[in-house]
DNA sequence: GATGAATGAGCGTTCATTCAT
DNA sequence: AATGAATGAACGCTCATTCAT
């Protein structure tokens, strides 16, 4: 059984999840490689010399921020899915759940679509979501064989509409239209098209 | 009539070229903020002070990169339509365009595909490629007239459109997948899917 | 009651204290554009970064310095002037306060009488040492009602006798003669007759 | 017989002139450190090349510039001096000499007023002018051995009379007074009191 | 002889990291 | 355990000097 947790293994992982909040924030709003060590520190309410007790160097904590946002993302996901769904509402689940999740969790939504990862991140941060990938493709490849799905590499249509819905995001962002409900519906219904097996194939 | 360009000339465009081509190459590889002007410097073969007699800081020449790199993708997808063509084939003509463009100039699409452009552009390079987007945004008003594409804001469809070719290209890049003829074809359909009014819409 | 000062906050007036001094030498003896802040954190035994943690750019270090001998120098002359005094007396105390902070603080002296502050100066230190200037001017003014020195803009008059004193010092830095106590002694009779109402001027 | 000079060499010698001009008045204005080498050539009209041609290094330059500038004030003192003149015309003549160079040539005057031509100057240089400082100290002997000038190192007596000079010019340049006859006239009467045997030791 | 494009050493400054307190 | 003062390598940029034209 595990022993409980005491005060001071409280203070520290509080402290820890400070350092990650500052850090998501700053690299969201500034870039990795545009953020000092030292404003981490401040953000997060420590001092300098303190990021060094919980995260081995600059990189570390830009590894574990990825973690912890693309574990995030993944509950997030997750959480809106009961099991036994038809594939239009499975995705339908999964898009409202990430449209949720990014007007919730705005810098790390922004934080993950940034590219530019690959200069500090290792391999496990890598290989990191790859379950969440892993289980959309699952839930493609049982569309594909149930008929309600496009046939073809699931891990393109995941790019395909993943890609899309960064896109709408990004561009929301830069202030060309507003990310309202009525934006995500249309969008739903647009990336469901783009999902679907056509009409014309249906026997 | 214009006086024959000098060999010194010739030679200053030339090495102006390979700046811009070294600084391009460089900001895809690694980012705008992470790469050191002395590296543009090595990579172009030039001192490091010649850089600045080309171009007045870093951000200058990036907003040049910037500039560049906008106006080849237009050249790129202008290049593949001709006037009159119906939307489905106008728009296969601009995936392919874009998707040749991408092989071709892959750091190109790459550089415009980041982020954090918006930490060193000015108000011009900003504007840049807006052209672009609204000449899109023309077709699809067109389209949509026509009842060829789904209704809804003409900017929402690009973001969407646009961004699945952004999260087709990135996850090839990631090794996912290759990027072949026949991803491109199943790719323009399934977008193609995206944008199309469905057809239970039409009378 | 003031709390006592901290062996940090001692070790930090200290330091600060070496990178002024490092600073006033090093611009005197070279100006401060021909000096290198990395020769000044050498000269101080501190980084080239610890300057920085004291002073925001090369320029507040410039204004600092100029502040400090300014205020140095007003003090040397301030302390040897008890009220009260007859003109030809309070002139003395002056002429003799100014040698003796020369013959104490060369670099202090060969600093402030160096040109092209004004590249680096600010508003603030610009207006530094005014007061001295002013105080000067009224004793003049006292001395000329009582008909002790000769009629004319005390400005002209200071301008003289300081100019007298720096050319004095600076030739002597040239090694041209010494500047001991009969120089000083003779000089301070020469100036006086410089600003001395001549005598058949008087009644 | 000197051979006469070709056109070549008068152009060759119109364009050091002008680039030792050009030095001149930049060094004047922004120090010798503050002016690059590329701005002495646009003022001089030249290529920055060309500089090199006539001078072998900036600090080649500085020493032409400062021999220059130290004959040109010889040439203004000396031509103001018929022989055989009183004491106290021959100083009125030196001083009013001064004065009308300063304001025909401000930059020279302006230019040797500054310090840390040492950091440039070689020997020759370091000489130089020291015939005219030689020329006014026999002046000031004859004058003392003949009772009108004071007793003491007539060296101290021209640093304390030129000291005065340069101060009272240098504050005019400040805006604190305006540098007009007028004010030239008083500094002469009260410089040349310094300088003046004291009545009350005359017999 | 004259040029100015090209260079790289060296400038002022920042910041990831260390370590005495 | 926590700190932040201290550091120096590395940044963006300048400029004295060279050399192909």
């Amino acid at each position: 059984m595990a022993r409980a947790a005491s005060t001071l293994e409280l203070r520290q992982a509080a402290k820890r999840e400070a350092i990650l909040r500052a850090a998501l924030e700053l690299f969201a709003e500034r870039s990795f490689d545009g953020t000092p060590m030292p404003l981490v520190a401040e953000r997060a309410r420590v001092g300098t010399g303190t990021l060094y007790r919980y995260f081995a160097s600059k990189e570390a904590l830009g590894n574990a921020v990825y973690r912890e946002a693309k574990a995030a993302m993944r509950r997030a996901l997750v959480e809106s899915l009961p099991p036994g769904l038809a594939p239009r509402e499975h995705f339908g689940r999964l898009w409202r759940g990430l449209a949720r999740f990014t007007v919730g969790e705005p810098a790390t939504v922004r934080f993950l679509e940034m590219q530019h990862h690959e200069d500090y991140l290792d391999a496990e941060s890598r290989a990191a979501g790859g379950e969440l990938m892993e289980s959309v493709a699952d839930f493609l490849r049982g569309a594909q064989a149930a008929g309600a799905v496009r046939p073809g590499p699931p891990e393109e249509l995941i790019a395909l509409a993943l890609g899309a819905f960064v896109g709408l995001v990004k561009e929301a962002a830069n202030g060309r239209f507003a990310l309202d409900e009525a934006a995500v519906a249309r969008a739903e219904e647009a990336v469901w098209a783009l999902l679907a097996r056509p009409p014309e194939d249906r026997p």
